[in-house]
DNA sequence: CGGTATATATCGTAAATCGATATATCGTCA
DNA sequence: TGACGATATATCGATTTACGATATATACCG
C-alpha cells in the first residue's frame, strides 16, 4: 500500500525553478532565465518568467533588492525558502517512492 | 556551480500523479481520483482527472482495458512507463540537488 | 559604428487546473 | 422497497498559468 507521501500542494515547474535557482544566492531575472536553460537544457521564455516572478513575490516567497542599473535582483525570503524545501522534501519522496515501484535502482 | 540535471520536460503535478498510480496496476479514474487523495491528501477534481486521462491517453502513454460495468480501467504503456521512470529521475535529481543546496540533510 | 548579448516588459493565444453540476448505478440497511 | 450514500464518468465555465512573439533599450566588444 503506497505510504502516504507528503502534500506537495500545488507547485508549478517554472515557479519551482525559480526557487530553487534563487536558493543559490540573489539573481535577476535575466539571470534566472539563462541559469534555468543552462540547468534543464530548456528554455524558460521572458514571459513565463516575468509573469511568475510577480506571483511569487505577491505572495511573499521572494523580495526585490535595490536594483543595480538595469538589474532588478530578488532573493528567496525565509517563507520562500520554507516553502522550497518542504516542495522538495515531498518531491523527493514522490520521486524516490515512484522509482522504487517501478523496479529502479535507488541512487 | 549547479551541476547539470537531466532534462524533465513539463511535469504537470496531477499527469505525473496518475501515471504514478497507474504504476501500481491498472486502474480506472474513479480509483485513480480516491488513491491520489488519500495519498497526498488532497482532492483533485473529476475535470482535472478526465481531463488529463483523456490527454494521457492521446499521448500514448496510458491505454483504455475493456471496460468493467461502468469503470473504465487504463494501464501505462511501455512509452507512459518510460516517461514516468525518466520523469521521476529528472525530479528525484533535481529534488536531491536543492536539498542539498538548502543544507538540508539528505535521507 | 554595428552587431550581439544583456535586461525587462507586455500582449495574445493556448493549455491546464479547478470547482461545480449533471447523471446514473450500486450497495445496503432500515 | 425505497431512500441514501458511495461509486463512476462526463462536461461546462471561469480562472490561472505557460508559451511564443514582439518591443524597447542599454551594455559590451570588435
Amino acid at each position: 500500500m503506497a505510504p502516504k507521501v507528503p502534500e506537495f500542494g500545488r507547485f508549478t515547474e517554472p515557479s519551482l525553478l525559480i526557487l530553487a535557482s534563487l536558493s543559490h544566492g540573489p539573481k535577476h531575472g535575466y539571470a534566472i532565465m539563462t541559469d534555468v536553460e543552462t540547468d534543464t537544457g530548456r528554455p524558460m521564455g521572458a514571459g513565463t518568467l516575468y509573469a511568475a516572478l510577480a506571483r511569487l513575490e505577491e505572495s511573499g516567497l521572494i523580495e526585490p533588492l535595490a536594483p543595480v542599473d538595469r538589474r532588478r535582483p530578488y532573493r528567496l525570503t525565509g517563507v520562500g525558502a520554507a516553502m522550497l524545501a518542504e516542495q522538495l522534501r515531498g518531491l523527493s519522496a514522490f520521486a524516490q517512492q515512484g522509482l522504487r515501484q517501478l523496479g529502479e535502482p535507488l541512487s
